[in-house]
DNA sequence: TATTGACCAGGAAACAATTATGGTCATTCA
DNA sequence: TGAATGACCATAATTGTTTCCTGGTCAATA
């Protein structure tokens, strides 16, 4: 079998079991039944095998949110589904949620600027949504960059920053839709 | 001169010059030109000082904000106003902007309690101002709690979190008002 | 009775010693 | 002969130990 997605396939799996920190090139070679040298054949150093396995899961996270859309329906249906799969992928996928913690507890400088990455992967893939929107005349023109960061950030508040905070009072998923319509959505309609 | 005032005094300068953890009840006293057995008379111990002085400054942060309301205003002019007045309150005001810090890079728990409870009060705040326009008819009911919340979350978003990942492009404070405008102020006009 | 500061226990720094780890490269196969 | 390997190294992280600080108390004081 390929040696690169033998070495691959057990980086994935360290790092989603240990995080960035706490996977060492011998256990990621020892899992893959590779020499350690062998994985510097293929990539540089660990920071380039930790991003090469971020990248195969932000193509899985796109995977999954476009799944969560329907054909046909409104932009705000869309845009919503597609927001809080992202965010349940967030805190669901055990690689997303292992470096979420270690950003925030240990702040491992590599795993802080892989998710700042994704993070501007996720606006920017919103921001292509409504773009399409605007052409197809559903939305009105608007700062198409500046709406999706706001977007984005509307719902980090609301699914996840909220319960921080009000951890009697729980905000179900209607709620959180009817606010964000009642208030953003509507406004961006043609 | 009053004792529990000259305390006071002496904890906010500490407070505001060297942050929570770096202040010492020794240094607040000398300050003070006080006993240090003397301060405990007035405050059971040093989080319970810390906390008067904070409420002092949340006092002063809407004196602040008041002040830059002007009568007789639209709410989005005056809800603009307030939020960018308490926002560069945060990164003005010498003790808020210590505790920020303080609370991102050392995590010292008895700021970050802090921080959270200043954050739900400038929420409050503007949760009143919201619910007194639509008594006034210039607003059409809302959830008043959470669209303070998103409002407070989005001015956060655009004027602070948005420099750190996108340093070369500032965005003037034309762009977030109009960016907002179009997005959720007017579609709280009743 | 209000004030004080020497005093104390517990926790944080500072330092030293030990261990673990990312990355290299001479050697080894296939 | 060139891809694969793992012993090896410098450095970073961790652990253990000692010392120093600091929040809080309270007997002495004014």
């Amino acid at each position: 079998m390929d040696r690169r997605q033998e070495i691959l396939e057990a980086a994935a799996k360290s790092f989603s079991l240990f995080g960035y920190k706490a996977t060492t090139m011998d256990q990621v070679a020892k899992i893959a039944n590779v020499g350690k040298g062998t994985i510097y054949t293929f990539f540089a150093n660990k920071e380039e095998l930790f991003n090469a396995i971020v990248l195969q899961m932000v193509e899985e996270m796109r995977v999954a949110s476009d799944a969560a859309t329907v054909e046909g329906a409104s932009f705000e249906q869309n845009a919503h589904a597609r927001l809080m799969q992202m965010l349940k992928f967030r805190e669901t996928h055990q690689l997303y949620a292992k470096l979420v913690d270690e950003g925030k507890e240990l702040r491992t400088p590599a795993v802080i600027e892989v998710l700042a990455e994704i993070e501007n992967e996720i606006v920017s893939y919103i921001k292509t949504k409504i773009e399409r929107a605007i052409d197809k005349g559903e939305l009105k023109p608007c700062d198409s960059k500046l709406v999706a960061y706001l977007l984005f950030k509307s719902y980090m508040a609301l699914v996840v920053d909220w319960g921080k905070t009000h951890e009697d009072e729980e905000l179900s998923e209607e709620r959180i839709a009817g606010l964000l319509r009642s208030t953003i959505f509507t406004s961006l309609l043609a």
